[in-house]
DNA sequence: TTGCAGGGGCATC
DNA sequence: GATGCCCCTGCA
C-alpha cells in the first residue's frame, strides 16, 4: 500500500501520543528502518494484521506507511487518534484551573482506537506490571501464537480462540505470571459465548462495561481502560495509583479515599472529557512534576 | 537470601 | 466500600 499523509484538525504529538501507556503495540523504527523526518523518530503501531509505519512531518501532518492488511483512510485516523477534536476537548478540559496548565503541558497528546479484543488482552496483561515488562510479554505473545504481518518483520496478537487452545500453561512460559490465568480463561469464554467485542460498539458505556466486568480478571480499572481505547469512550476514566495519586495532588485534602470514589467524581466532573483529562494526569503523574522529592520518595529520613 | 513494591482482582464482611 | 489475600517478577 502506499505511503499516505493524514492531516489533523488540531497538533498531535504521535511520539508523546505513543509512549503514553496507552498502548503497547510499538516499536521505535532503528537505524535500518525508514528515515526520520524533522530530526523526529519514526513509529511502528501494529493494529490487528497491520504494521504501520508513523513519522511525524509537522505537527498536523504524520506519514503512514501500511504494511499487511490496508486499512481505509477513516480507520486509519482512528487508529492514530488523528479523527478526535482535540480542540474543543482542550477548550473543554482547560476550563478546569486545575488541570489546564497539564492540559496545555501535554497538547499534542490524542487518544489512539485501539482494536477492542487486543486492548483488553493488553490491560489483562497489565497488572501489576510495568510498560517495558508489558510490551515484552505482548510481542513475545505475537511471535509465539500470532501471524506474520506481510511485508515486515511483525506479527499479529492471535486470535481468542488461539489464545484459548494455548492456554494458561503457555501463556505462563511466555512470562505473563499469575496474569496467564485471567488472560486464557477470558479467551476461553469469549470463544464459549462466541463474543465478538466489535458487535458490542453500538451499545451504551454501562452495557459494554457490565459485560467486561463479567470476564475473568477484568474489573473496574481494566474495564475503564477497554472502554476507552478500545471502544474510544472519553466518559471512560480509568483510576490506577498514579492517576490517584495526581488527582490527590491536584485535591489536596479532598474526602475521596478510594480510587474507586475518585472514578466516580472524575466521571460526574468531567462528563464526556474525562478519558483525555486521565491521560493527561497519567503522563503527569509518571512525568513526577506533580510531586515534590519528599512526596513521591517518602519522608528522608 | 529476603523483603517489598509494582499501572489489579476477588472474596468477604 | 473497606479490608485482607492472591497472583508473579525484578530489584534493592
Amino acid at each position: 500500500m502506499p505511503p499516505t499523509l493524514l492531516e489533523s484538525s488540531s497538533p498531535v504529538d504521535i511520539e508523546m501520543t505513543l509512549l503514553s501507556g496507552q498502548t503497547f503495540h510499538w516499536h521505535l523504527t532503528g537505524s535500518s528502518g525508514p528515515e526520520t523526518i524533522n530530526d523526529r523518530p519514526g513509529f511502528v503501531l501494529l493494529h490487528r494484521s497491520s504494521a504501520l509505519c508513523l513519522k511525524q512531518v509537522t505537527s498536523k501532518l504524520i506519514h503512514i506507511e501500511s504494511f499487511g492488511n490496508p486499512l481505509p483512510k477513516e480507520e486509519l485516523r482512528a487508529v492514530t487518534g488523528l479523527n478526535l477534536d482535540l480542540e474543543t476537548i482542550r477548550q473543554i478540559t482547560s476550563r478546569d484551573n486545575r488541570v489546564k496548565r497539564l492540559i496545555h503541558r501535554y497538547a499534542g497528546l490524542t487518544i489512539l482506537r485501539q482494536d477492542p479484543f487486543e486492548c483488553l488482552v493488553s490491560f489483562l496483561s497489565s497488572g501489576m506490571s510495568n510498560i517495558p515488562r508489558i510490551r515484552r510479554n505482548l510481542r513475545d505473545l505475537r511471535i509465539e501464537l500470532g501471524s506474520p504481518i506481510s511485508g515486515s518483520p511483525f506479527y499479529s496478537l492471535p486470535a481468542a480462540r488461539v489464545v484459548a487452545e494455548a492456554g494458561e500453561s503457555t501463556l505462563r512460559k511466555l512470562g505473563f505470571g499469575f496474569r496467564a490465568k485471567y488472560i486464557a480463561r477470558t479467551c476461553a469464554h469469549l470463544v464459549s459465548h462466541g463474543i465478538n467485542l466489535n458487535h458490542w460498539k453500538p451499545l451504551p458505556d454501562h452495557d459494554i462495561k457490565s459485560r467486561l466486568l463479567a470476564f475473568p480478571g477484568v474489573g473496574h480499572k481494566i474495564a475503564e481502560c477497554v472502554l476507552l481505547f478500545g471502544f474510544g469512550r472519553l466518559t471512560a476514566f480509568p483510576v490506577d495509583v498514579w492517576v490517584g495519586r495526581a488527582l490527590q495532588n491536584l485535591w489536596p485534602g479532598h474526602p475521596n479515599r478510594s480510587l474507586e470514589r475518585w472514578r466516580r467524581w472524575a466521571k460526574t466532573r468531567w462528563g464526556h472529557t474525562a478519558g483525555y483529562v486521565q491521560q493527561v494526569l497519567f503522563m503527569a503523574a509518571r512525568s513526577g512534576i506533580l510531586f515534590r522529592r519528599s512526596e513521591k520518595e517518602g519522608p528522608l529520613t
